[in-house]
DNA sequence: CGATCATATTCCTATATCGGCATACGTCAA
DNA sequence: TTGACGTATGCCGATATAGGAATATGATCG
């Protein structure tokens, strides 16, 4: 079998680093392809399929406006992202000496995922 | 060009589903290959390729016990993932053309509630 | 040493990219 | 309609997978 299709999840979407530059960028608003590409340095078709993958996921929302086509940002999807990595925080922040005594808490609780 | 090696960075690494659940199985503590394999119903190479991985990335650790080699977790690569993210966390209630009014909408209900 | 258990690596196949280039499509203006 | 502009798609080549099977490496014990 081949990796998985990036359209396939958030997860995936997001693990090319200019796909999430795209992402960043239009926190700041609506663009059109062209802008977008210019600004990163990639070229117009280039832009367009990652966009395509980053819609396709559902991360970003396109609109026509005459000519252009303006994209938003849909970041709803980059929440579960953010929790499923959140539930690892209290082991980036405790040292490794004092990780025996949370698994000895995890190991009663652990049918959590 | 292809698309980055998984080994490049913790996006790409968490790319894939099944290391994801190895991970969250490894904040029980640490595990031996063949009881995460047989956990999760993969082979033993099949685990061993992940794990390979994900200690590339740094994500997890491993240390010889006897015959056994214990892998654990080591979330700190999360945490750029995290705060990544959490970059986004108040676009996430947007709507999708009007933020702002958005975003004044649920302060006020929220403290409605 | 030889046997056995635990784990890693290699070889293989099928597939999903990512980027570049050319081109098709869609929309507006004259 | 024709042309110009903005965008999307199709095709290509090169590469990095993920999984399966077989095998190699490593460690322990009798």
């Amino acid at each position: 079998m081949a990796r998985a299709a990036t359209t396939s999840d958030v997860f995936n979407a997001i693990a090319e680093p200019q796909r999430r530059e795209l992402l960043v960028l239009l926190r700041a608003g609506e663009r059109p392809v062209t802008e977008l590409a210019q600004e990163l340095g990639m070229t117009q078709p280039g832009a367009s399929k990652h966009l395509r993958v980053l819609r396709e996921v559902g991360l970003v929302r396109d609109r026509k406006a005459g000519k252009q086509r303006l994209y938003g940002l849909d970041a709803r999807g980059l929440r579960p992202v953010h929790e499923w990595t959140g539930g690892f925080e209290r082991f980036w922040n405790e040292s490794f000496d004092r990780l025996d005594a949370y698994v000895q808490d995890l190991k009663q609780a652990r049918q959590e995922e």
